[in-house]
DNA sequence: GTTTAGCACTCTAACTTATGGAGTGCTAAC
DNA sequence: GTTAGCACTCCATAAGTTAGAGTGCTAAAC
């Protein structure tokens, strides 16, 4: 694939796709010309076209129509021609006034954040809680329920609280269970969930060295409670913005997205790949990949605070969006994101 | 309205909602004596059909089609016509079935509740998280995340975990907090978070006799932690589910159901009215009760747990829906759910 | 008086048939 | 290499047609 696009192409291939993005509809030579000042008659114009289509950066729908972008067309274009604004300052003050006003519950923010991306996009905002896994326990709690069951409560730096209620195998008193609590607290409390999970494991090893039965039990409890974290949820808001996108005149189109937000399994795939990222990561939907999202992109990044705790959020809207807004937008909205955890950790 | 239905009447407006039940189509004189053995001619039919149109029970959608049931039709068929059936044994225990490996998070399991009642009706399952007001209190934790900020972790008998970070104005020590947290446990515990509320209220008017100012910063501070409790959540499961029906194929019906589905406010007005009454409530959407929603109706039931939590769950679906089914399901369901959270308290 | 058969009438959904417009690809001239 | 010109293609829209289902009414039958 040594095809290098020169530099009419791009300006061509670009147009294009810009046209596109504003008007939906397939753009054809004639109008093309019209609207961009090139300095081309429309015939030169639809051989370059002719040309981008069969590198495949242009697809046409039918003989007679315009041209439409390729996933291939859209990646050269986030590639090598969009140049990302900055998000206006007036903006950012605006956004960033929607979270002043915050409750600090962890949960809520995160929530609020994906409706403030949708309401700021006019597309639909996800976002995925921080896994527990890097997360820096500050406090573990033990609450007695029933002699056997308990509810624990843990809480990271971050001031993210997750709850669950376990079965213990043996009973457990008041007084013991808050004997385990001190001790849990007095050895976790600054270690990562992680770690924790790690001097679990290396405990439970040296399994006939403890001779403490309370202790071995404390630390079988721990595991459990810490097993298969809330972290990975996905919270979508906004999800009927998108429907108005006339894309989504597309009935079979449409009920496929809406199964997609209802299942979430393919959004936390993708939103834990670009986890893994640096900076925003954009995903195609089309028939080869994501088909579930054909027609729609994904612009994810991921948001971390200083003590560790990371999530994703971003936006889904139709693969004809405008990313020079978009992109901004989630970068900066990620960025506040994690500095507003960081604050809260303090 | 002294329109007395006599027996043929009701006979025949049975048969023809059942009919458009089955079919979602309008029905017609001819196939309605062909389908249900009417001792009738269609010609005779027509007259009785004739005269509930009249009457208000049936509209024809123009001239030549059959004939619909309307608002008023549905009314009457779910008040005097329907037998319902008890759900069949096999199926309540497949249900149960569903239940049993459930992790015990009161969150996951009315999540899991909606997700059950979609699967099962293959429509949309809607449940509304218990409110706090009648919940008993177990215990009330206060966590000291910096001088001021401080996590109150609310757990009430039933198990409902809600947590809340709270700004104070005095700057706390560990110990201090430690003293209020023990004096809120001793206090509250075993009350209502409704008595709760009232006891501080109380205790504030006589403010003049608190000479602690510890323990008049400790009831402050569990004022602000039970106000806006999360109680009256409402989680949407399989919404997708709801678009296969036929009555979807119209886009702008279908954009305007999700709307309502992403702002849910509807949803909670009726989950909570239906709160106050006993036993299945039906919510019939048409052009001048709950336009948001016509097309399809609600079926709702409150589940309660002997301690008081009081949430509210549904199904809603088309309104030409078997309700044969589907209100046994809810009632069944609902009846369900309150008893494992009473199994929860034990 | 109620019920029914018959019939003319209505309305829709589905199919067919024009028609205009936008766009292409090719060729030949610049 | 670029462009004007032209024949051709395809879609979207509108208009016309038809078949089917259903109604309402009337007059006859029970």
């Amino acid at each position: 694939m040594n095809e290098e696009l020169n530099e009419r192409c791009r300006q061509i291939l670009e147009a294009i796709i810009e046209d596109y993005i504003l008007s939906g509809e397939p753009v054809g030579s004639r109008a093309l010309t019209r609207r961009h000042k090139i300095a081309l008659s429309p015939a030169t114009v639809r051989n370059v076209m002719a040309d981008l289509e069969d590198m495949g950066y242009l697809a046409s729908p039918h003989t007679s129509a315009g041209r439409v972008p390729t996933e291939k067309g859209y990646r050269f274009y986030l590639d090598s021609l969009l140049r990302i604004k900055q998000l206006p300052s007036s903006k950012r003050q605006s956004i960033r006034e929607h979270y002043r006003h915050r409750g600090l519950r962890m949960e809520e923010l995160l929530r609020e954040a994906g409706r403030i991306l949708s309401a700021t996009s006019s597309y639909t905002g996800v976002v995925m809680v921080p896994h527990l896994a890097t997360t820096v326990c500050r406090r573990i709690d033990f609450v007695r329920l029933s002699a056997c069951r308990i509810l624990v409560v843990f809480v990271s730096q971050t001031g993210i609280v997750e709850h669950k209620i376990i079965e213990s195998q043996l009973p457990l008193s008041e007084s013991e269970l808050q004997e385990a609590t001190n001790y849990l607290n007095h050895t976790f409390s600054g270690l990562t969930v992680q770690e924790i999970k790690q001097y679990i494991v290396e405990q439970m090893a040296e399994e006939k060295a403890i001779y403490d039965s309370l202790l071995r039990h404390t630390l079988q409890l721990s595991s459990m409670a810490l097993e298969d974290d809330l972290g990975g949820q996905v919270f979508i808001e906004g999800a009927c913005n998108i429907l108005d996108q006339p894309e989504f005149n597309d009935l079979n189109r449409m009920k496929r997205l809406m199964r997609t937000f209802d299942q979430k399994s393919l959004l936390v795939e993708l939103l834990h790949k670009s986890q893994l990222t640096e900076g925003v990561q954009i995903y195609i939907g089309s028939t080869e990949h994501y088909s579930d999202i054909e027609g729609c992109s994904l612009v994810a990044a991921s948001f971390s605070s200083r003590r560790g705790a990371t999530g994703t959020l971003g936006i889904i809207g139709p693969t004809r969006m405008p990313y020079s807004t978009v992109i901004p937008l989630v970068d900066f909205t990620a960025g506040l994101v994690g500095s507003i955890l960081d604050n809260e950790e303090e």
